[in-house]
DNA sequence: CAATAAATTGAACGGCGTTCAGCCACTCCC
DNA sequence: GGGAGTGGCTGAACGCCGTTCAATTTATTG
């Protein structure tokens, strides 16, 4: 059976998530669908081209929240909880694959418009009340900080791994969940329109 | 004469600055210094620790504000006017010199202390009343702005320059001073304790 | 079946980071 | 002066990498 572009790109997401970006070559890639390494430029047209794939892939199973229902479907506080909402997804999906925030990095300066969950998200922020002006830039605000938190926990559980077998290696506090949560509360506090008294 | 780790990590500086990391090779390295390859070697542990070199020298101009004088030398508002000068710098250090942004990342991950102005941010953040619990944070979120920025502005104008020559490549709206200046006042102004009510 | 198109092979090109035995030049001490 | 020691470099190799392409196989269609 002829080999298809879903085959190889999903290979790449299999090598990316069990042995990280280090690893995956062409030709790495090319044994395993046990195919020689000209093969895969059939159908892929170079190793960026297949990475704007794979993040693609590793963001596809992400649910928008409904954003439809006009234009303000609730008040600020349900915007607010639907952007952190998918934030959240975004890095619960990135964090279990190592590499990812550099590929979903590079895919996202190379063709944006692939990357469905992050252009949902900057929708999201235009009808939550934010200047449209700024939309853009908080999405990108935000984009980074999901990014960031994500590579700096990986690079954290690297070195945990590696301190487990060689018992020197410092190995600092963890940056986990709780500081991703903080720092997008900041950006939103900061983003948003003031949400104060909206206890009546 | 001899040659030097300094200029090695000079001419690793020059290289980045003019051509990027991509062209930023150990034997490209040793053509521009009329050395063979193994040379580096006898200066230079590997390719990695010379990066980290690198970016503490493009991080090494900045100087950091005075920040003695026990310990909070002014109000809330002087701290915030010093950080924002702080990151501002590095941004500027950065901006005129491509990819410095992945090399920055890629030393910060692996050797923090040698890169002493974003621990200067961190002590800033630390003696601006913000929740030492959160200081770490803080300066992470705000890392992660300045590098965020510092590359998409580089890959606008890679971009921009493809398109002086190829009329055809579309070229979004730059993402400039204004939009890193907003992103950084939105992360104070959540990060920061309130200061509202200091007009009197 | 023949012709056309899809898919793959096999081999090469030029580059990469890293290692290492051997060699030169220089200093220091007897 | 001569020998030992050493800091610094050469030359060459090892095993990778991404990418290209003519030739070839495999499948599809008329």
């Amino acid at each position: 059976m002829a080999l298809t572009r879903d085959q190889v790109v999903g290979s790449a997401v299999g090598i990316l998530t069990e042995f990280g970006l280090a690893d995956l070559s062409m030709r790495r890639l090319a044994r395993e669908l046990e195919v020689q390494v000209g093969a895969l430029y059939w159908h892929v047209k170079n190793k960026q081209d297949l990475l704007v794939d794979v993040a693609a892939r590793l963001l596809g199973g992400i649910t928008l929240p409904p954003l439809a229902a006009t234009s303000s479907p609730g008040g600020p506080a349900e915007s607010r909880a639907a952007i952190i909402e998918v934030a959240t997804a975004i890095r619960s999906a990135l964090l279990p694959v190592p590499d990812s925030a550099e590929v979903v990095q590079l895919a996202q300066s190379m063709q944006p418009a692939a990357l469905l969950p992050l252009t949902g998200l900057r929708d999201l922020l235009e009808t939550s009340g934010i200047d449209p002006a700024h939309s853009a830039w908080a999405q990108h605000l935000i984009l980074n900080h999901i990014l960031g938190s994500v590579a700096a926990g990986q690079e954290h559980a690297k070195l945990a791994a590696l301190a487990a077998t060689d018992p020197s290696i410092p190995g600092g506090p963890q940056l986990g969940a709780d500081a991703f949560a903080w720092g997008l509360g900041v950006i939103l506090d900061g983003a948003l329109p003031v949400r104060e008294a909206s206890n009546a």
